[in-house]
DNA sequence: TCTGAATCGAGAGCGCTGCTCTCGTTTACA
DNA sequence: TGTAAACGAGAGCAGCGCTCTCGATTCAGA
């Protein structure tokens, strides 16, 4: 943050930051269909249409909500495998920081990987932060690989190559071999599987609760990924 | 569907199914968030009150919607799951046709796999038809365990054990040993979470399109159910 | 230091929503 | 045939996102 040369800068700053303060209170509070502008402007005693100086919309305060909960869930992420221990155990430590989140932060979990409503979701800005997350994962094969290097000699297709490289040159990991970030993409979507369906209540009378279940799929991310 | 005795029971069986058809395709144009039980009410001649006779809420509308899609799903993959063939065979065909459905019908996939909104979703009428979508595939499992019975002695807890047993019972598959039932559901939460991931654009960018992608992770997963 | 332009908050208003309540009519059943 | 239940129409309530206008404040250049 720059300071900011006049007082209305400073002054909008700080408004926009406490709108999104209060959105994101009502967020986790009633959930992305809960959130009113009206009610945000209301608690922030001001009138509906001026918050329009700052927000040109709702699905505009949304985004801003969906950079900002991807943005702490990468930092969740990141904090939890920078922790030290193997790979197998950093990964592990990631993957129940990723549920533990989720249980915690249910509407803004929902807001990141719910209803994705097709051609509103996914406007640019969200697309960078939004890899952080898979990317914290990526990192910990990233690392394990860098240690232990074990040789890999997966068949692949040129699509799938070219589409290795561009994940991992996007999160800087262009010295990965591309079997062994389409290995860990493997254990990403296994992970990511295991907390949508347990959160969108598909284990509902059967796996529930799922915590044994949860870390037997762990376990298995790790062969996947060749970290076990 | 059984006769119904008087005119006012055949008109009202009529009109709930006409209220619910146009409530589907708006659904399909407009999305969930989108159905609004006016525009339906409009769409059908009737004033918006009368609607509140055949559904006591949107709500319940939508949980209408919901158990017919699970079931329309069910049958898509029962369909394409019946076609002969190897176990190998019939899961790739069920994977894909998971997720053509998903594709060809992405708001009702959003309604059925997206925000959950805690606490609201999976009254229980949707948990039994829910249950018929990894069902479609549990029961590819089991059919490959009778037909090659492989011997499996994976290591399993007491809580995975007995939810193991809930879930073959439940689909009346008891018969299945309960390691043979887990990684079958392990190879669901990878399908699942892949056409997840997909579907609410997480590979923006990456691993879009995932056409060659999708076909490697059903490979995986006929690996880990143990239909290689 | 003064002035024109940009920015801001307040307020009224539009069209839409889900839902409730009332009222006159139609249908079903005893 | 009469009573009770079921029904559709209509008015109305409170809420929503968003737009537009208007007077006040603030900024920047002469």
């Amino acid at each position: 943050m720059p300071a900011h040369r006049t007082a209305r800068e400073r002054a909008r700053a700080e408004l926009t930051a406490e709108i999104k303060d209060e959105a994101r209170r009502q967020l986790a509070d009633k959930g992305a269909n809960g959130l009113s502008l009206r009610a945000v402007a209301r608690e922030l005693g001001m009138v509906s249409s001026a918050l329009y100086r700052y927000f040109p919309s709702r699905d505009e305060l949304l985004t801003a909500l969906i950079v900002d909960a991807y943005n702490v869930l990468g930092d969740t992420l990141d904090k939890a495998s920078a922790g030290g221990g193997s790979p197998a155990e950093r990964w592990r430590a990631a993957a129940n920081a990723l549920r533990t989140w989720a249980h915690t932060h249910p509407h803004e979990y929902a807001l990141l990987y719910g209803t994705p409503v097709p051609g509103y979701r996914a406007p640019h800005d969200t697309i960078a932060p939004g890899g952080r997350v898979p990317g914290a994962f990526l990192r910990i094969a990233h690392d394990a690989w860098h240690a232990g290097g074990a040789a890999t000699d997966d068949q692949l297709d040129e699509t799938l190559r070219g589409q290795a490289r561009t994940i991992a040159e996007a999160l800087g990991l262009g010295d990965l071999p591309d079997a062994v970030v389409l290995r860990a993409v493997d254990a990403w979507t296994q992970l990511f599987g295991t907390v949508a369906l347990e959160f969108t209540g598909q284990f509902a009378n059967t796996l529930d609760p799922a915590d044994a279940y949860f870390a037997r799929a762990v376990e298995l991310q790790l062969r996947t990924a060749g970290l076990g």
